[in-house]
DNA sequence: GAGCCTTGCTGATATAGCGTCAGATTTCGC
DNA sequence: GCGAAATCTGACGCTATATCAGCAAGGCTC
Protein backbone atom coordinates (compact mmCIF):
# COMPACT_ATOMS: atom_id res chain seq x y z
CA UNK A 1 0.00 0.00 0.00
CA UNK A 2 2.93 2.45 0.65
CA UNK A 3 1.41 5.99 0.46
CA UNK A 4 -1.54 6.40 2.77
CA UNK A 5 -3.65 7.41 -0.39
CA UNK A 6 -7.54 8.49 0.57
CA UNK A 7 -10.09 6.50 -1.28
CA UNK A 8 -12.83 8.46 -1.11
CA UNK A 9 -13.79 10.53 -4.61
CA UNK A 10 -11.32 8.41 -6.97
CA UNK A 11 -12.99 8.69 -10.47
CA UNK A 12 -12.15 5.13 -10.89
CA UNK A 13 -12.94 2.76 -8.12
CA UNK A 14 -10.71 0.08 -7.04
CA UNK A 15 -11.71 -3.58 -5.59
CA UNK A 16 -10.27 -3.94 -1.66
CA UNK A 17 -9.52 -6.20 0.05
CA UNK A 18 -11.27 -6.46 3.19
CA UNK A 19 -8.08 -5.10 4.58
CA UNK A 20 -7.56 -2.46 2.12
CA UNK A 21 -5.05 -3.64 -0.36
CA UNK A 22 -6.37 -3.45 -3.72
CA UNK A 23 -6.48 -6.48 -5.72
CA UNK A 24 -4.26 -8.02 -8.43
CA UNK A 25 -5.92 -10.18 -11.61
CA UNK A 26 -6.27 -13.57 -9.84
CA UNK A 27 -7.28 -12.46 -6.62
CA UNK A 28 -10.26 -10.77 -8.72
CA UNK A 29 -10.93 -13.88 -10.29
CA UNK A 30 -11.37 -15.51 -6.93
CA UNK A 31 -13.73 -12.79 -5.66
CA UNK A 32 -15.63 -13.06 -8.77
CA UNK A 33 -16.42 -16.77 -8.33
CA UNK A 34 -17.46 -16.05 -4.67
CA UNK A 35 -19.98 -13.88 -6.02
CA UNK A 36 -21.09 -16.04 -8.55
CA UNK A 37 -21.64 -18.99 -5.87
CA UNK A 38 -23.39 -16.46 -3.78
CA UNK A 39 -25.93 -15.51 -6.84
CA UNK A 40 -26.05 -18.94 -7.63
CA UNK A 41 -26.93 -20.42 -4.01
CA UNK A 42 -29.45 -17.57 -3.53
CA UNK A 43 -31.36 -18.93 -6.54
CA UNK A 44 -31.53 -22.18 -4.87
CA UNK A 45 -32.67 -21.67 -1.26
CA UNK A 46 -33.28 -19.13 1.38
CA UNK A 47 -30.48 -16.21 2.16
CA UNK A 48 -31.33 -17.91 5.49
CA UNK A 49 -29.42 -21.05 5.10
CA UNK A 50 -26.63 -20.04 3.01
CA UNK A 51 -23.68 -20.30 5.12
CA UNK A 52 -20.07 -19.29 4.57
CA UNK A 53 -19.13 -23.07 3.93
CA UNK A 54 -21.69 -23.20 1.18
CA UNK A 55 -20.36 -20.55 -0.39
CA UNK A 56 -16.47 -21.35 -0.37
CA UNK A 57 -17.35 -25.00 -1.59
CA UNK A 58 -18.97 -24.13 -4.38
CA UNK A 59 -16.45 -21.48 -5.38
CA UNK A 60 -13.96 -24.06 -5.15
CA UNK A 61 -12.25 -22.08 -2.46
CA UNK A 62 -11.81 -22.14 1.63
CA UNK A 63 -13.89 -19.87 3.97
CA UNK A 64 -10.87 -18.55 5.06
CA UNK A 65 -10.94 -17.01 1.61
CA UNK A 66 -14.37 -15.69 1.65
CA UNK A 67 -13.15 -13.57 4.26
CA UNK A 68 -10.75 -12.19 2.97
CA UNK A 69 -12.90 -10.42 0.31
CA UNK A 70 -16.44 -9.83 2.24
CA UNK A 71 -17.03 -9.65 6.06
CA UNK A 72 -20.49 -11.80 5.85
CA UNK A 73 -22.92 -13.66 3.63
CA UNK A 74 -24.72 -10.19 3.85
CA UNK A 75 -21.54 -8.03 2.23
CA UNK A 76 -21.26 -10.65 -0.69
CA UNK A 77 -25.34 -10.24 -1.50
CA UNK A 78 -24.99 -6.17 -0.92
CA UNK A 79 -21.87 -6.39 -3.81
CA UNK A 80 -24.46 -8.36 -5.62
CA UNK A 81 -27.46 -5.45 -5.14
CA UNK A 82 -25.25 -2.95 -6.38
CA UNK A 83 -24.62 -4.61 -9.24
CA UNK A 84 -28.10 -5.38 -10.30
CA UNK A 85 -28.43 -2.00 -9.78
CA UNK A 86 -26.25 -0.47 -12.66
CA UNK A 87 -28.52 -1.75 -15.39
CA UNK A 88 -31.34 0.68 -13.48
CA UNK A 89 -30.67 3.78 -16.11
CA UNK A 90 -31.68 1.55 -18.94
CA UNK A 91 -35.31 1.39 -17.09
CA UNK A 92 -35.53 5.02 -16.20
CA UNK A 93 -34.80 6.29 -20.40
CA UNK A 94 -37.53 4.88 -21.01
CA UNK A 95 -40.00 7.11 -18.92
CA UNK A 96 -38.62 10.25 -20.35
CA UNK A 97 -40.34 9.12 -23.42
CA UNK A 98 -43.96 10.36 -24.66
CA UNK A 99 -46.72 9.89 -22.51
CA UNK A 100 -49.15 10.97 -25.01
CA UNK A 101 -52.25 8.75 -26.69
CA UNK A 102 -51.46 5.56 -27.83
CA UNK A 103 -47.38 6.31 -27.08
CA UNK A 104 -47.73 6.99 -24.13
CA UNK A 105 -49.51 3.35 -23.24
CA UNK A 106 -46.47 1.97 -25.10
CA UNK A 107 -43.96 3.81 -22.59
CA UNK A 108 -46.10 2.39 -20.12
CA UNK A 109 -46.11 -0.90 -21.07
CA UNK A 110 -42.38 -0.69 -22.19
CA UNK A 111 -41.29 0.19 -18.98
CA UNK A 112 -43.60 -2.52 -17.12
CA UNK A 113 -42.13 -4.81 -19.22
CA UNK A 114 -38.41 -3.87 -18.33
CA UNK A 115 -39.35 -4.28 -14.81
CA UNK A 116 -40.45 -7.15 -14.78
CA UNK A 117 -37.56 -8.75 -16.64
CA UNK A 118 -34.78 -7.24 -14.72
CA UNK A 119 -36.72 -8.79 -11.69
CA UNK A 120 -36.73 -12.03 -13.91
CA UNK A 121 -32.96 -12.12 -13.66
CA UNK A 122 -32.13 -10.27 -10.42
CA UNK A 123 -35.02 -11.55 -8.39
CA UNK A 124 -33.27 -13.89 -5.57
CA UNK A 125 -30.97 -11.02 -4.80
CA UNK A 126 -33.34 -7.99 -5.12
CA UNK A 127 -35.57 -9.40 -2.82
CA UNK A 128 -33.08 -10.06 -0.31
CA UNK A 129 -32.06 -6.14 -0.53
CA UNK A 130 -35.66 -5.35 -0.02
CA UNK A 131 -36.23 -7.40 2.93
CA UNK A 132 -32.86 -6.15 4.37
CA UNK A 133 -34.08 -2.87 3.51
CA UNK A 134 -37.10 -3.01 4.98
CA UNK A 135 -35.57 -4.41 8.03
CA UNK A 136 -33.37 -1.12 8.35
CA UNK A 137 -29.99 -2.21 7.55
CA UNK A 138 -28.86 1.59 6.16
CA UNK A 139 -26.44 0.02 3.28
CA UNK A 140 -29.10 -2.25 1.57
CA UNK A 141 -31.66 1.09 1.83
CA UNK A 142 -29.08 3.22 0.01
CA UNK A 143 -28.27 0.63 -2.94
CA UNK A 144 -32.42 0.25 -3.32
CA UNK A 145 -32.91 3.99 -2.52
CA UNK A 146 -30.02 4.62 -5.52
CA UNK A 147 -31.50 2.05 -7.68
CA UNK A 148 -35.57 3.43 -7.30
CA UNK A 149 -35.05 7.17 -6.80
CA UNK A 150 -34.28 7.64 -10.62
CA UNK A 151 -37.80 5.83 -11.54
CA UNK A 152 -39.54 7.70 -9.06
CA UNK A 153 -38.06 11.24 -9.83
CA UNK A 154 -38.85 10.89 -13.38
CA UNK A 155 -42.45 9.38 -12.97
CA UNK A 156 -42.98 12.36 -10.67
CA UNK A 157 -41.90 14.77 -12.95
CA UNK A 158 -44.30 13.41 -15.79
CA UNK A 159 -47.34 13.38 -13.34
CA UNK A 160 -46.46 16.99 -12.07
CA UNK A 161 -46.80 17.75 -15.72
CA UNK A 162 -50.16 16.62 -15.40
CA UNK A 163 -51.11 18.30 -12.90
CA UNK A 164 -49.67 21.51 -14.51
CA UNK A 165 -52.24 21.03 -17.10
CA UNK A 166 -55.14 20.55 -14.46
CA UNK A 167 -55.51 17.01 -15.28
CA UNK A 168 -54.96 15.45 -11.66
CA UNK A 169 -56.01 16.54 -8.62
CA UNK A 170 -53.42 18.48 -6.87
CA UNK A 171 -54.01 16.60 -3.64
CA UNK A 172 -52.38 13.73 -5.24
CA UNK A 173 -48.55 14.01 -3.92
CA UNK A 174 -46.54 13.24 -7.08
CA UNK A 175 -43.55 11.84 -5.16
CA UNK A 176 -46.26 9.58 -2.85
CA UNK A 177 -47.92 8.64 -6.35
CA UNK A 178 -44.46 7.91 -7.97
CA UNK A 179 -43.55 5.68 -5.37
CA UNK A 180 -46.81 3.87 -5.32
CA UNK A 181 -46.36 2.99 -9.40
CA UNK A 182 -42.90 1.81 -8.59
CA UNK A 183 -44.12 -0.14 -5.90
CA UNK A 184 -46.88 -1.92 -8.03
CA UNK A 185 -43.84 -2.57 -10.53
CA UNK A 186 -41.65 -3.78 -8.11
CA UNK A 187 -44.45 -6.12 -6.15
CA UNK A 188 -45.63 -7.75 -9.79
CA UNK A 189 -42.35 -8.30 -10.58
CA UNK A 190 -41.56 -9.96 -7.45
CA UNK A 191 -44.31 -12.27 -7.59
CA UNK A 192 -46.24 -12.62 -10.79
CA UNK A 193 -45.14 -16.44 -10.85
CA UNK A 194 -47.60 -16.38 -8.02
CA UNK A 195 -50.34 -14.70 -9.47
CA UNK A 196 -50.57 -16.78 -12.08
CA UNK A 197 -52.84 -18.87 -9.02
CA UNK A 198 -55.39 -15.84 -10.25
CA UNK A 199 -55.85 -16.39 -14.00
CA UNK A 200 -53.69 -13.82 -14.59
CA UNK A 201 -50.88 -14.55 -16.67
CA UNK A 202 -47.83 -12.48 -17.40
CA UNK A 203 -48.92 -10.86 -20.29
CA UNK A 204 -51.84 -9.58 -18.44
CA UNK A 205 -50.11 -8.15 -15.77
CA UNK A 206 -48.24 -5.87 -17.82
CA UNK A 207 -51.02 -4.64 -19.67
CA UNK A 208 -53.09 -4.40 -16.89
CA UNK A 209 -49.86 -2.50 -14.80
CA UNK A 210 -49.46 -0.37 -17.97
CA UNK A 211 -52.75 0.84 -18.20
CA UNK A 212 -52.50 1.82 -14.08
CA UNK A 213 -49.41 3.79 -15.20
CA UNK A 214 -50.78 5.59 -17.91
CA UNK A 215 -54.11 6.27 -16.05
CA UNK A 216 -51.94 7.55 -12.98
CA UNK A 217 -49.16 9.82 -14.67
CA UNK A 218 -51.58 11.47 -17.28
CA UNK A 219 -54.47 11.29 -16.10
CA UNK A 220 -56.40 10.05 -18.61
CA UNK A 221 -58.48 6.53 -19.09
CA UNK A 222 -56.81 4.39 -21.94
CA UNK A 223 -56.41 6.08 -25.42
CA UNK B 1 -52.07 -40.03 22.31
CA UNK B 2 -53.95 -43.91 22.87
CA UNK B 3 -56.37 -43.67 19.70
CA UNK B 4 -55.39 -42.80 16.58
CA UNK B 5 -57.23 -40.36 15.93
CA UNK B 6 -57.20 -38.20 12.51
CA UNK B 7 -56.68 -34.49 12.90
CA UNK B 8 -57.72 -33.40 9.49
CA UNK B 9 -60.95 -31.75 9.49
CA UNK B 10 -61.19 -31.15 13.31
CA UNK B 11 -64.14 -28.94 14.09
CA UNK B 12 -61.61 -27.02 17.00
CA UNK B 13 -58.06 -27.17 16.02
CA UNK B 14 -55.89 -28.09 18.58
CA UNK B 15 -52.20 -26.82 19.24
CA UNK B 16 -49.42 -29.53 18.89
CA UNK B 17 -46.31 -30.76 19.92
CA UNK B 18 -43.61 -31.48 17.59
CA UNK B 19 -44.69 -34.97 18.35
CA UNK B 20 -47.86 -34.91 18.11
CA UNK B 21 -48.59 -34.63 21.32
CA UNK B 22 -51.80 -32.14 22.50
CA UNK B 23 -50.92 -29.96 24.85
CA UNK B 24 -51.50 -28.67 28.18
CA UNK B 25 -51.66 -25.33 30.00
CA UNK B 26 -48.31 -25.01 30.54
CA UNK B 27 -47.36 -26.40 27.73
CA UNK B 28 -49.43 -23.50 25.88
CA UNK B 29 -47.78 -21.03 27.82
CA UNK B 30 -44.18 -21.57 27.18
CA UNK B 31 -44.94 -22.26 23.67
CA UNK B 32 -46.81 -18.91 23.37
CA UNK B 33 -43.45 -17.14 25.51
CA UNK B 34 -41.59 -18.70 22.57
CA UNK B 35 -43.70 -16.65 20.06
CA UNK B 36 -43.60 -13.47 22.15
CA UNK B 37 -39.89 -14.06 22.41
CA UNK B 38 -39.75 -14.63 18.63
CA UNK B 39 -41.66 -11.39 17.83
CA UNK B 40 -39.56 -9.12 19.81
CA UNK B 41 -36.51 -10.88 18.36
CA UNK B 42 -37.83 -10.20 14.50
CA UNK B 43 -38.34 -6.65 15.40
CA UNK B 44 -35.11 -6.19 17.32
CA UNK B 45 -33.32 -7.67 14.16
CA UNK B 46 -32.48 -9.47 10.89
CA UNK B 47 -34.14 -12.80 10.42
CA UNK B 48 -30.88 -14.20 9.80
CA UNK B 49 -29.16 -13.04 12.93
CA UNK B 50 -31.69 -14.96 15.38
CA UNK B 51 -31.21 -18.14 16.66
CA UNK B 52 -33.08 -20.55 18.45
CA UNK B 53 -30.96 -19.96 21.68
CA UNK B 54 -31.69 -16.27 21.52
CA UNK B 55 -35.27 -16.97 21.40
CA UNK B 56 -35.01 -19.74 24.37
CA UNK B 57 -32.77 -16.74 26.88
CA UNK B 58 -35.58 -14.42 25.98
CA UNK B 59 -38.30 -16.89 26.96
CA UNK B 60 -36.33 -17.73 30.25
CA UNK B 61 -36.60 -21.02 29.00
CA UNK B 62 -33.68 -23.28 27.21
CA UNK B 63 -33.14 -24.32 23.24
CA UNK B 64 -34.34 -28.03 23.35
CA UNK B 65 -37.71 -26.99 24.65
CA UNK B 66 -38.01 -24.61 21.52
CA UNK B 67 -37.70 -27.58 19.42
CA UNK B 68 -40.20 -29.68 21.31
CA UNK B 69 -42.52 -26.68 19.76
CA UNK B 70 -41.09 -25.56 16.43
CA UNK B 71 -39.18 -27.62 13.84
CA UNK B 72 -37.13 -24.04 13.57
CA UNK B 73 -36.78 -20.70 13.65
CA UNK B 74 -38.79 -20.55 10.29
CA UNK B 75 -41.73 -22.46 11.35
CA UNK B 76 -42.39 -20.25 14.94
CA UNK B 77 -42.31 -17.45 12.29
CA UNK B 78 -44.74 -19.10 10.38
CA UNK B 79 -47.06 -19.30 13.13
CA UNK B 80 -46.57 -15.57 13.81
CA UNK B 81 -48.08 -15.03 10.31
CA UNK B 82 -51.03 -17.00 10.69
CA UNK B 83 -51.94 -15.40 13.40
CA UNK B 84 -51.34 -11.74 12.10
CA UNK B 85 -53.71 -13.08 9.28
CA UNK B 86 -56.50 -13.54 11.32
CA UNK B 87 -57.02 -9.63 11.74
CA UNK B 88 -57.36 -9.69 8.20
CA UNK B 89 -61.32 -10.20 7.50
CA UNK B 90 -61.52 -6.49 9.14
CA UNK B 91 -59.67 -4.89 6.70
CA UNK B 92 -61.90 -7.02 3.71
CA UNK B 93 -65.19 -5.58 5.62
CA UNK B 94 -63.97 -2.15 4.24
CA UNK B 95 -63.66 -3.38 0.52
CA UNK B 96 -67.15 -4.05 0.73
CA UNK B 97 -68.56 -0.50 1.52
CA UNK B 98 -69.91 2.17 -0.84
CA UNK B 99 -67.37 3.22 -3.72
CA UNK B 100 -69.49 5.96 -5.07
CA UNK B 101 -68.66 10.09 -4.90
CA UNK B 102 -67.22 11.08 -2.00
CA UNK B 103 -68.10 8.18 -0.19
CA UNK B 104 -65.67 6.37 -2.43
CA UNK B 105 -62.80 8.05 -1.60
CA UNK B 106 -63.51 7.27 1.88
CA UNK B 107 -63.77 4.15 1.74
CA UNK B 108 -60.27 3.96 -0.19
CA UNK B 109 -58.96 6.36 2.68
CA UNK B 110 -59.88 3.77 5.22
CA UNK B 111 -58.91 0.90 3.41
CA UNK B 112 -55.73 2.91 3.23
CA UNK B 113 -54.91 3.58 6.87
CA UNK B 114 -56.18 -0.36 7.73
CA UNK B 115 -53.27 -1.54 5.71
CA UNK B 116 -50.56 0.66 6.93
CA UNK B 117 -52.20 -0.10 10.60
CA UNK B 118 -52.04 -3.59 10.33
CA UNK B 119 -48.76 -3.13 8.68
CA UNK B 120 -47.29 -1.21 11.08
CA UNK B 121 -48.35 -3.75 13.87
CA UNK B 122 -46.91 -6.79 12.48
CA UNK B 123 -44.10 -5.41 10.32
CA UNK B 124 -41.31 -7.40 11.25
CA UNK B 125 -43.07 -10.14 10.80
CA UNK B 126 -44.84 -9.99 7.46
CA UNK B 127 -41.80 -8.80 5.76
CA UNK B 128 -40.21 -12.57 6.94
CA UNK B 129 -43.58 -13.69 5.53
CA UNK B 130 -43.18 -12.50 2.07
CA UNK B 131 -39.38 -12.80 1.69
CA UNK B 132 -39.89 -16.76 2.36
CA UNK B 133 -42.99 -16.72 0.04
CA UNK B 134 -41.04 -14.89 -2.52
CA UNK B 135 -38.52 -17.33 -2.36
CA UNK B 136 -40.72 -20.20 -3.04
CA UNK B 137 -41.64 -21.88 0.67
CA UNK B 138 -44.97 -23.02 0.39
CA UNK B 139 -46.08 -22.76 3.66
CA UNK B 140 -45.65 -18.77 3.64
CA UNK B 141 -46.95 -18.65 0.46
CA UNK B 142 -50.14 -20.44 1.64
CA UNK B 143 -50.29 -17.70 4.62
CA UNK B 144 -49.90 -14.97 2.17
CA UNK B 145 -52.39 -16.24 -0.19
CA UNK B 146 -54.71 -16.77 2.39
CA UNK B 147 -54.46 -13.36 3.65
CA UNK B 148 -54.01 -11.67 0.60
CA UNK B 149 -56.64 -13.29 -1.77
CA UNK B 150 -60.02 -11.87 0.08
CA UNK B 151 -58.73 -8.56 -0.51
CA UNK B 152 -57.89 -9.27 -4.21
CA UNK B 153 -60.93 -10.72 -4.81
CA UNK B 154 -62.92 -8.17 -3.01
CA UNK B 155 -61.29 -5.69 -5.17
CA UNK B 156 -61.85 -7.55 -8.65
CA UNK B 157 -65.45 -7.88 -7.93
CA UNK B 158 -65.43 -4.08 -8.02
CA UNK B 159 -63.59 -3.50 -10.78
CA UNK B 160 -65.70 -5.75 -12.21
CA UNK B 161 -68.89 -4.07 -11.70
CA UNK B 162 -67.08 -0.62 -12.86
CA UNK B 163 -66.53 -2.55 -16.15
CA UNK B 164 -69.65 -4.00 -16.65
CA UNK B 165 -70.91 -0.24 -16.58
CA UNK B 166 -68.16 0.81 -19.13
CA UNK B 167 -66.04 3.16 -17.21
CA UNK B 168 -63.03 0.96 -17.28
CA UNK B 169 -61.26 -0.41 -20.28
CA UNK B 170 -62.05 -4.28 -21.04
CA UNK B 171 -58.35 -4.52 -21.29
CA UNK B 172 -57.73 -4.31 -17.78
CA UNK B 173 -57.34 -8.12 -16.30
CA UNK B 174 -59.88 -7.21 -12.41
CA UNK B 175 -57.99 -9.79 -10.89
CA UNK B 176 -54.69 -8.72 -11.85
CA UNK B 177 -55.44 -4.79 -11.54
CA UNK B 178 -56.37 -5.91 -8.28
CA UNK B 179 -53.55 -7.48 -7.14
CA UNK B 180 -51.43 -4.76 -7.89
CA UNK B 181 -53.67 -2.16 -5.79
CA UNK B 182 -53.21 -4.83 -3.03
CA UNK B 183 -49.40 -4.43 -4.22
CA UNK B 184 -49.46 -0.42 -3.62
CA UNK B 185 -51.26 -1.05 -0.01
CA UNK B 186 -48.48 -4.00 0.74
CA UNK B 187 -45.61 -1.70 -0.88
CA UNK B 188 -46.28 1.17 1.17
CA UNK B 189 -47.14 0.48 4.21
CA UNK B 190 -44.19 -2.34 4.62
CA UNK B 191 -41.65 1.40 3.78
CA UNK B 192 -43.91 4.44 3.93
CA UNK B 193 -41.06 5.42 6.78
CA UNK B 194 -38.52 5.28 4.15
CA UNK B 195 -40.69 7.31 2.02
CA UNK B 196 -40.41 10.32 4.35
CA UNK B 197 -37.29 10.93 2.32
CA UNK B 198 -38.98 12.04 -0.57
CA UNK B 199 -40.94 14.59 1.60
CA UNK B 200 -44.35 12.50 1.79
CA UNK B 201 -45.66 12.15 5.02
CA UNK B 202 -47.55 9.23 6.12
CA UNK B 203 -51.15 10.98 5.76
CA UNK B 204 -49.52 11.89 2.02
CA UNK B 205 -49.50 8.16 0.70
CA UNK B 206 -52.38 7.39 2.54
CA UNK B 207 -54.00 9.96 0.73
CA UNK B 208 -52.41 9.30 -2.68
CA UNK B 209 -52.68 5.66 -2.70
CA UNK B 210 -56.27 6.44 -1.70
CA UNK B 211 -56.79 8.41 -4.65
CA UNK B 212 -55.51 5.61 -6.99
CA UNK B 213 -57.37 3.21 -5.37
CA UNK B 214 -60.73 5.17 -6.30
CA UNK B 215 -59.58 5.88 -9.87
CA UNK B 216 -58.83 1.97 -10.68
CA UNK B 217 -61.87 0.51 -9.40
CA UNK B 218 -64.40 3.09 -9.74
CA UNK B 219 -62.63 4.52 -13.58
CA UNK B 220 -63.29 7.75 -12.17
CA UNK B 221 -61.09 10.58 -11.36
CA UNK B 222 -61.37 12.29 -7.44
CA UNK B 223 -64.82 13.67 -6.92
C1' DG C 1 17.89 -20.56 -12.19
C1' DA C 2 18.58 -19.43 -7.22
C1' DG C 3 17.28 -16.13 -4.17
C1' DC C 4 13.77 -13.21 -2.65
C1' DC C 5 9.65 -10.58 -2.36
C1' DT C 6 4.81 -9.88 -3.14
C1' DT C 7 0.37 -11.65 -3.69
C1' DG C 8 -3.05 -14.87 -2.64
C1' DC C 9 -4.66 -19.04 -0.27
C1' DT C 10 -5.64 -22.21 3.54
C1' DG C 11 -5.15 -25.50 7.81
C1' DA C 12 -5.77 -25.13 12.41
C1' DT C 13 -8.34 -23.35 16.04
C1' DA C 14 -11.37 -21.14 19.64
C1' DT C 15 -16.00 -20.02 19.95
C1' DA C 16 -20.84 -20.63 19.42
C1' DG C 17 -25.10 -22.36 17.59
C1' DC C 18 -27.78 -26.66 16.03
C1' DG C 19 -30.75 -30.49 17.00
C1' DT C 20 -31.39 -34.79 19.91
C1' DC C 21 -31.54 -37.59 23.62
C1' DA C 22 -32.14 -39.60 28.26
C1' DG C 23 -33.32 -38.40 32.37
C1' DA C 24 -34.64 -34.81 35.86
C1' DT C 25 -38.44 -31.94 37.50
C1' DT C 26 -43.06 -30.32 37.91
C1' DT C 27 -47.98 -30.98 37.96
C1' DC C 28 -52.08 -33.26 38.77
C1' DG C 29 -55.42 -37.00 39.64
C1' DC C 30 -56.55 -39.78 43.15
C1' DG D 1 -48.60 -37.72 49.60
C1' DC D 2 -47.92 -41.13 45.89
C1' DG D 3 -47.49 -42.43 41.12
C1' DA D 4 -48.13 -41.40 36.37
C1' DA D 5 -48.29 -38.05 32.89
C1' DA D 6 -46.66 -33.75 31.26
C1' DT D 7 -43.03 -30.73 30.70
C1' DC D 8 -38.43 -29.16 30.84
C1' DT D 9 -33.34 -29.26 30.41
C1' DG D 10 -28.20 -30.67 30.74
C1' DA D 11 -25.15 -32.77 28.04
C1' DC D 12 -23.38 -34.09 23.69
C1' DG D 13 -21.82 -34.79 18.85
C1' DC D 14 -21.96 -32.10 14.92
C1' DT D 15 -21.45 -28.06 11.96
C1' DA D 16 -20.55 -23.19 11.01
C1' DT D 17 -18.20 -18.78 12.20
C1' DA D 18 -14.32 -15.85 12.09
C1' DT D 19 -9.37 -15.30 12.78
C1' DC D 20 -4.44 -16.22 12.43
C1' DA D 21 -0.08 -17.59 11.34
C1' DG D 22 2.11 -19.47 7.95
C1' DC D 23 2.35 -21.88 3.34
C1' DA D 24 2.28 -21.84 -1.92
C1' DA D 25 2.53 -19.55 -6.47
C1' DG D 26 3.99 -16.34 -9.50
C1' DG D 27 6.85 -13.26 -10.74
C1' DC D 28 11.50 -10.01 -10.77
C1' DT D 29 16.38 -9.46 -10.32
C1' DC D 30 20.79 -10.44 -11.26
Amino acid sequence: MASGRGDAGGAEVRTLDQSGRELGPRALGTRQRLLEATADLLKEKSVRNISVVDIARKANTSPATFYQYFKDVGEATLRLAELAAEEVPTVVELIDGSWRGQKGLETARALATAFVNHWDVHRSVLLVRNLAADEGDRRFQKVRREALTPVIVHLARKIEESQEQGRIAAELHPYAAAAALASILERLAAYHKELEYFGATREHLVETCARILFQTVTGRGSP
